[in-house]
DNA sequence: CACTAAGTTGAGTGATCGATCAACTTTAGC
DNA sequence: GCTAAAGTTGATCGATCACTCAACTTAGTG
């Protein structure tokens, strides 16, 4: 059988995929290496073969997040919506959708690894460090296109660490409160102050402030 | 010896204390039952003496972090200022003088275990909601003594709970980071739309718009 | 003081943790 | 087709996990 994608690395892809979904749905400390393994369909000595420790293999899941980020992210938001302001905006939706398609249980996989290792695990919280940047850089590029409407003392780079501090914070409550509505407060107050904010913008417009340009 | 803090309930308050803080330091699953006995200098029978499970344990925890928001979060912000949005930044300035006395170890212990828990146990899910359901209660009430300056669409409750899931985020990259320049972005874009927001407030102004009222 | 309940002691439980290893099979290059 | 490297197998390791328990001490009550 012409099995090349599971054999030839494909042991490899399969260990670090069940370890990025188990981390992403448990947390990294309450994943066993056995429940790995199991979900895997393979064995200690094949995984310790590829990685030395489960660190090295939490370092691997970190990687693949990073190549994640565009495909999974930022390109089907994109797709969603034209405007920048409105892309901005689709990005947070997709989180809002995972929340709902999860019952609440799968929000940000990037925030639940920071706050659980970044005291404890050095090189996952660089890595987290540097998912964080790729998603703040993808979504200050689409902020720069309308960086001409921002006010004094506002910058993209400060937008979008707003956007995404909003989001973490957002699908913290929504996964603790198992609703929508903190999430959805959240963002709504964040497009209300965007409308006072990049005012004169396209006609996009906040659900609950009919009209308020003249 | 007259120890009567030490024994007759002295050694259970040791006990939460210690879990209370190791949780904070380390999150729940990575904490062990020896480690909190060790800060508590009691034994593993005396615990179980107290609480049938490290699950109870936590419970312990979470009640005891719902007595504490008022004395060490509210009430020292309220003292530091007196005008009702400098009362509402000085909460979330509470929280950067703890990233950084802590050199970015320790941010919102609540959060922590809100995304480390929620999945997996109800009891705790339950009060870590009733935590944030105090915080956003306080802050509401702040708020509302403002409400009449909110523009249309946005309430108090919208308003607190921006400001939690803002908090919750910055606080998250600030650790991530290894610096407050995300949490101080993060607050700064913030009270910069707050600016815009409630215009026409008292004379506290964002310090980077010199002047933006006419 | 006697009695009981509350609290304490710390060795010990089985289970599971992350990790190891020698034996074995498959693949790639010549 | 032979050889060496790469990958796989699964039993097994010591350490640590949350937790138990019988014996013991202390505190509260009549």
């Amino acid at each position: 059988m012409s099995d090349q994608l599971t054999s030839r690395e494909g042991t490899r892809e399969r260990i670090v995929e069940a370890a990025r979904e188990l981390f992403f749905e448990q947390g990294y400390n309450a994943t066993g290496m056995s429940q790995i393994l199991n979900r895997a369909e393979a064995n200690s000595g094949s995984l310790y073969h590829f990685f030395q420790t489960k660190e090295d293999l939490l370092v691997a899941v970190l990687e693949k997040y990073k190549l994640m980020l565009c495909p999974m992210v930022i390109e089907p938001a994109k797709q969603r919506a034209s405007d920048p302001v409105d892309r901005l905006f689709a990005i947070l939706m997709g989180y809002r959708m995972l929340l709902e398609a999860t019952e609440f249980r799968l929000g940000c996989p990037i925030g639940n690894l920071a706050l659980e290792l970044s005291n404890s695990h050095p090189r996952a919280r660089q890595l987290i460090e540097e998912n964080f940047e790729g998603w703040v850089g993808e979504v200050r590029a689409i902020v720069d296109e309308v960086s001409d409407r921002l006010p004094e003392g506002m910058d993209a780079e400060c937008v979008a660490t707003l956007l995404l501090s909003a989001m973490e914070g957002g699908v913290m409550l929504a996964r603790t409160y198992r609703s929508l509505e903190p999430f959805d407060r959240t963002v709504h107050a964040v497009r209300l102050m965007f409308d006072q904010l990049v005012r004169g913008g396209s006609e996009w417009s906040a659900p609950l402030t009919a009209t308020s340009t003249p």
